[in-house]
DNA sequence: ACCGATTTGTGGCGTTGTGCAACGTATCAC
DNA sequence: GTGATACGTTGCACAACGCCACAAATCGGT
């Protein structure tokens, strides 16, 4: 319930501007002014100051073939980045990506067990100290995001439980934030997911859609409702892998019986393959290649219970799209007709009928443009909190030791 | 992706203030500055302008023991009302709901077997024109709000599917504005009912909740995340009750198995109690003083069966809060701990240790109020589509020929 | 009963951001 | 080259809010 005024409309509209570069790429002047509603004069005025701040570049005019003066093309400053993070059982993964989405740099370091906290932030802070240099150099860091297989309590970053970490309770957030100097947020990592495939992949310009990810450790979620990444009140939405789909009494990581993530299992996908391990095309090459009765009839059984809550998400909330990443991509692309049928005949005709269940687009990237996109969320919702810079190329950095400098 | 300008501003600062004595009530002129963050003048010039629109009134400051210039208080005019409309199985309830949530009028017109869409909108024009005498007399209509038991298209209130009315894509909304002149709005009863509750009913002020109804026809839900109602892309969201709770053969209204609504009913209540019919009050009653083993052994499969499709609602959604309405609130009265317990076993703890679960609040004016303000949300998010006029006490009616007009 | 302190309404003025209109400019088609 | 078209640029007007100074109304204390 706030009130606006002056600043407000021109953060706003810088807001507006910004998202617009970010998130459909480079865009001319005239395309700005076209679907902001904005007159010309203002597009040029929020333009300027985005450049001012070193946020947006603007380019030559590409050469169309229209009639009449060319616009210059606005694209987002490369020299912008966020850092991701994403700590895993056997890894933590740390990342470089800018403001156009793309993944300057990815760099896994390999764990030889599950990290404690203590050591994903000791992990990802010498990672990114090593990276310093170049950050410094070329880059001008926004923050932090960190995607979590976990509960994430919003507004803190506190790591509320990450049962396969074997983390509870800890300020992840926190801690990074000291390590570094860099401000930090977290959260689940299946919300980010939703948040990336929505802006950057199968989602995008989709106002209502759920997101699942089938992982070694388990299946997340997460969803966008009504345009915007719902969290719930703490953070925790979007757990869909703990919905009861049977009666059986197989449990799941949270102890409870009978749930998705008790069910529908990556290991026993591979079990029934005779594989050791695999990543996600190879389990899904293998599936697709598989013969075997026995492997069909796993497939059948774990699409069943992928279809009883699905179409419960469905009912919910009557969305238009539903990705499905990791394994479970690998169960639609084996049998997408048995799947569709099966969510069918458990949802409502109307809501069924605006749904399209397709697979996730972004591989191996997708975390790290999520978190990024957290660690963007507030410069996207207010460019001016960076302050204005001079364009110049080469940042004031004078007495950085290495004397390779270029004017 | 909208640019804003100046008349954005005003427009928006106008609803904030609106908004604010809509449902909060009446307010002081210093409360509103405080809590809009704007500025005294800005304030007194919004409300100025709302009263010049007929839409608040100011009256004599109330005598706080406060210290410095009294404030006037602002309050919503009386004038300004929506009508609701709720067709049912065996009823239309027609009702005059003021901008305060208060229902002036309602008029439950009993049919003798539910009504189609061409009856229902005969049933509701013919008592509207038999209140018109009134409405123009006393007060500005806004609007019509309808609330339907099932599925309706948000944008264009085209009833999909009514099962218990029998109705299929039906134009509701074109016909009874047709019929009456008004604008109106349809939407699912059960997510006005959410919204209701929400605002001014269990659920003031919080952001995340679910709310379940149960009614004689079946259990119909609807959502508020992140603050807003959450009608999914086409306006079917909330449909908990379709939710699978059981692998049982028994069938639901909308011919799918082992849901919710085929296991909850009032039916096998009211049949257990050995009762022909009962009032939402009187069941509850009649559970509370049982002592039959037999009821008690319905109620708990009843509530275990509830608890497996809330439980799975909250791991996704993460609300704050969960409003029972109808025989679900009998439910909750009779073993809340059992509820709790039973919820609790199903669903994620950091989910649950957030959430509450309570009985709605709002009685039989529920949907009265729910449908009235869909009406009232145009008026809310624009104030300024209600002309300026004369804060006179009599509208000028004056030339309207006193005879009976056809058109 | 009076007076200072406090809070808030009121009115004038300044600031700010956007829209608008006129003009300049770059490209395409012929 | 010339006209048409589309767009950037510039100066100006308008609208809305914040700020400031002053007035008004209330409370508490002497």
């Amino acid at each position: 319930m706030q009130g606006s005024s002056h600043d407000d409309v021109r953060r706003h509209n810088l807001s507006v501007v910004l998202r617009l570069v970010h998130r459909s790429g480079a865009a001319s002047r005239s395309q700005l002014t076209r679907v902001t509603g904005l007159n010309r004069s203002t597009i040029a005025a929020l333009v300027a100051e985005l450049a001012e701040r070193g946020l947006v570049v603007e380019r030559e005019p590409s050469s169309t073939n229209q009639v009449g003066r060319p616009s210059p093309i606005v694209c987002v400053s490369e020299q912008v980045v966020a850092l991701a993070v994403n700590p895993e059982i056997d890894a933590v993964t740390i990342g470089i990506v800018g403001l156009d989405g793309q993944v300057h740099r990815r760099v896994r370091y390999p764990t030889d067990q599950s990290p404690s906290v203590l050591e994903a932030v000791n992990i990802a802070a010498a990672v990114i100290d090593g990276m310093r240099g170049e950050l410094t150099a070329k880059f001008r860091v926004v923050g932090i995001g960190v995607a979590v297989p976990g509960l994430v309590r919003a507004h803190d970053g506190l790591v509320r439980h990450a049962p396969h970490l074997g983390w509870v309770d800890e300020p992840l957030a926190e801690m990074l934030e000291a390590a570094t100097g860099y401000p930090v947020l977290a959260a689940n990592d299946a919300s980010l997911g939703a948040m990336a495939e929505r802006f950057f992949g199968a989602g995008k310009g989709i106002t209502d859609l759920i997101y699942l990810n089938g992982g070694a450790s388990g299946i997340g979620g997460g969803m966008i409702v009504g345009g915007a990444p719902a969290g719930g009140i703490a953070g925790y939405a979007g757990e869909f892998g703990h919905t009861r789909v049977s009666a059986s009494d197989r449990v799941d990581s949270a102890g409870l019986r009978g749930t998705l993530e008790a069910e529908v299992t990556r290991r026993e996908l591979l079990e029934v393959l005779g594989l050791a391990g695999a990543d996600a095309d190879e389990l899904e090459q293998a599936l697709l290649a598989a013969t075997a009765p026995e492997v069909r009839a796993e497939v059948n059984r774990q699409i069943d219970h992928l279809a009883v809550a699905l179409a419960g998400a469905i009912n919910i909330l009557n969305p238009q799209l539903v990705v499905l990443g990791g394994f479970l991509a690998a169960l639609l692309a084996v049998d997408p007709q048995r799947l569709r049928t099966a969510v069918a005949s458990h949802s409502l005709d109307a809501a069924f009928g605006s749904v399209r269940l397709s697979a996730a687009e972004l591989g191996s990237n997708l975390l790290m443009i999520g978190a990024a996109e957290l660690a963007f969320e507030g410069l996207l919702d207010d460019p001016a909190v960076l302050p204005p810079v001079r364009p110049a190329v080469v940042p004031a950095e004078a007495p950085t030791a290495s004397g390779a400098e270029s004017a």
